[in-house]
RNA sequence: GUGGGCGUAGCUCAGUUGGUUAGAGCUCCGGAUUGUGAUUCCGGAGGUCGUGGGUUCGAGUCCCAUCGUCCACCCCA
């Protein structure tokens, strides 16, 4: 077992029995995402290693041991992507979208970090991402918040929890840093060791320990809030005050820090209690800064990224509406003629009804067990072609779902026939002449 | 990187204090007067018991290692 060919860890093949809600999801996803202006944008999986560490931080987690990196055949430090904002703002830099003008784009594919698997979370995962740019205000920031809860009612989720902050600016955060560390340093032997740690490399991040020792301590550290310079306050206000007006429910959450460098002012983030201990669907916030770091003209910048898998597992559970992929119809056909026959019908079928999922039976075999394949393959009817159907140019056509007797059907008539079955129209009498 | 649970047929699992040719259900294939599925009956195929060592007359069962997997921590979508 050990020496058999496998999958890397923590990279999952998806099968054609779950492709199903992955195809509605990306679909319904493009149909949201369209419907307020946002156009697709797709970046390469690799990237040089420096944009990654520039954009998402040099000192963070994803950066520092999560990166799949390796070396080039030129020599060049090249890495899988560990997200997808990095790559959208460099090619937004690099073809000039970003210069001087209000971009909204989405894009969505996998990203890879070298992190232990477990429920929620894997090394190749995939995400939907959103961002726009050039907008600085809380319009925009409430809208891309209003569009993520639109998807979650197209998909038919619910349950979420979203909670929302402002880290204000680089300079009032900075203050705020400062305020934290005395508070905290006062503290300093009641806290847990990785607490201790971060207390000198990034302090911010005590604020979400789990450990309750840390916790309690934390519950009367200043709050970022409190130290918000006087336009982040007022940016603040209005988000709420946005939110409040469309009628998404959120929870002010002071403690909230996003794990990536850039983000400025909001940061937002959609839990579930439904998946287990990896519970954030959807997270992001605004990074005025991070087009100018990367090298582009000074644009603000604010989007979300969703976890595919998370979302995919919550519709699963929660049983989202999913349309159906099966076969409409499965052609059992046996006998020379028949088969021969058959073909060109089966062809007829689809040249009318493009979007005709229709299963032409193959690799022969008894009607039996035809029958057999045609009702494990989900179809709804089944048309049975011998050489008695051949002889009399009919086709029987049989409910596989209890919708009735078979009937004889001509060839001419077929399509009159099955049309109002399978809600389609038909258009042009069918005619086989051999 | 750390900790815990679990690895027996394609899938879900039995397998008693170590004891003969390792079982069941589902799936698949075939058959029940030769052209009618999903129900029923009969039959068949399918397993180096994750891998490698060790203990023993004898190991799926005990010990060690290793790999895989799941869950949690760290961190994150």
């Amino acid at each position: 077992m050990s020496q058999k060919i496998q999958s890397i860890r923590g990279m999952n093949d998806l099968l054609p029995q779950d492709a199903d809600v992955w195809q509605h999801l990306q679909a319904i996803a493009a149909e949201v995402f369209a419907a307020y202006g946002y156009r697709e944008l797709r970046v390469p999986v690799v990237e040089r290693t420096d944009l990654f560490k520039r954009a998402v931080g040099e000192v963070t987690d994803v950066v520092e041991k999560e990166m799949y990196t390796f070396e080039d055949r030129g020599g060049e430090s090249l890495s899988l992507r560990p997200e997808l904002t990095a790559g959208i703002v460099r090619a937004g830099i690099e073809h000039g979208l970003l210069y001087n003008q209000q971009q909204r784009v989405w894009s969505s594919g996998p990203v890879f970090r070298y992190e232990r698997p477990q429920a929620g979370r894997y090394r190749q995962f995939h995400q939907l991402d959103v961002e726009a740019f050039g907008l600085p205000g809380p319009d925009v920031d409430i809208e891309i918040i209003a569009l993520a809860a639109r998807l979650w009612q197209r998909l038919g989720v619910s349950g979420f929890r979203l909670q929302i902050n402002s880290l204000g600016t680089p300079e009032s955060r900075l203050r705020y840093r400062a305020a934290l560390t005395d508070y905290l340093r006062s503290h300093e032997a009641a806290l847990d060791d990785d607490s201790q740690r971060r207390l000198a490399s990034n302090p911010l991040r005590v604020l979400d320990s789990k450990v309750p020792a840390t916790r309690e301590i934390v519950t009367h550290a200043p709050s970022l809030l409190d130290h918000l310079d006087a336009e982040s306050a007022e940016h603040f206000i209005a988000l709420r005050r946005g939110l409040d007006l469309l009628g998404i429910g959120y929870q002010v959450n002071p403690r909230l820090v996003r794990g990536l460098d850039y983000y400025t002012r909001t940061v937002f983030e959609w839990t579930t209690d439904q998946l287990g201990a990896q519970d954030a669907v959807c997270a992001g916030g605004r990074y005025d800064g991070l087009v100018a770091h990367l090298g582009g003209a000074s644009t603000p910048g604010i989007g979300f990224a969703i976890g595919m898998e998370r979302l995919i597992a919550l519709m699963n559970l929660q049983q989202a509406p999913v349309p159906a992929h099966a076969p409409q119809i499965y052609f059992c056909r046996f006998g020379l003629q028949a088969e021969t026959a058959a073909v060109a019908l089966a062809e007829q079928l689809r040249d009318e009804w493009p979007a005709l999922r229709l299963v032409l039976n193959a690799g022969g075999g008894k009607l039996g067990a035809q029958l057999k394949r045609a009702d494990a393959s989900g179809a709804r009817f089944a048309l049975i072609l011998g050489d008695d159907e051949a002889a009399q140019r009919t086709v029987q056509v049989k409910s596989l779902r209890g919708e009735g007797e078979p009937v004889s059907i001509g060839w001419p008539d077929l399509l009159q026939h099955l049309a109002p079955r399978l809600g389609l129209s038909a258009t042009v009498p069918i005619d086989i002449t051999e």
